[in-house]
DNA sequence: CTTACATCCGTACTTGGGTACGGAGTCAAC
DNA sequence: GTTGACTCCGTACCCAAGTACGGATGTAAG
């Protein structure tokens, strides 16, 4: 049943995930994703666990992962030694818990000026600027 | 009290939020930094203000947001006619909110491989990219 | 078996977000 | 009133993350 992968070619990939073919060639030079084995002078063909991860670079971009980074926790995907992992993960998680917390106060500030809106107040300022002002002195 | 404002020359406001005086130079080009009167072939001063504004922008892009989107939130910083604010809140809301489930996510992945190891497992994998697996079909 | 369309691969170009450079002006301190 | 550090401004350069180009090869349909 699901022996029926590598039936992708490269053409596919890119329109299945959204993006352009030459993004999924980037990625590979890059080594953010395996050049599948191209029978002999034939075409290389992907899998749906390539689709996932290219998916998946694209939502950690959007979460602010540069490529460098995203290669990091693709190799906890990949998985490895412990106490390496706890390195990276450690690192990572630090960080996402502090974009966690700008985020929700974004969006605690969004949609209290969306609710001061559908009040009825005809002109409004949204203090976003002081929403994300981390620095405790 | 607060009027001991504008005290910052160029090179003082850069070192105080953490960026380099070409960065403060080249926002105020992108518009999303006022360029404070020049005293008649003076120097420019800045404000506590101005400097909230830099730090603003940088923590905006560690959320993944473009200059363009950030000098979109930064308009609604500033005021704005109501229906105009909410239209332009509504889609950064969404945005926000599709990010936090992504990054709530990879938070928790990330913390479960942690424990994981401190349980003593010597090798791991963290499958973080089924993590952000959003496509519900 | 040829025609149309895709893949392959190298190289070149583009865009966003800065950095670096250099000559002229300014300002404070000696 | 000169020296040193800083500002001003324009222009040029840089790196990350793609995009585009184009000739050669592969492949499916008529």
């Amino acid at each position: 049943m699901d022996s029926q992968e590598s039936t992708l070619t490269i053409g596919r990939l890119a329109t299945a995930v959204g993006v352009n073919v030459e993004t999924i060639r980037f990625y590979q030079r890059k080594q953010l994703l395996r050049e599948p084995p191209r029978p002999l002078g034939g075409i290389r063909r992907y899998t749906e666990g390539d689709a996932a991860r290219v998916k998946f670079i694209k939502s950690a971009q959007r979460l602010g992962f540069s490529l460098e980074e995203i290669h990091h926790l693709l190799l906890l995907d990949e998985g490895m030694r412990c106490s390496k992992a706890a390195e990276i993960a450690e690192i990572h998680l630090t960080e996402v818990r502090a974009r966690l917390q700008d985020l929700e106060r974004m969006e605690s500030t969004l949609a209290n000026l969306l609710e001061k809106c559908s009040r009825g107040d005809k002109n409004v300022t949204c203090p976003l600027i002081a929403a994300l002002q981390t620095d405790v002195e």
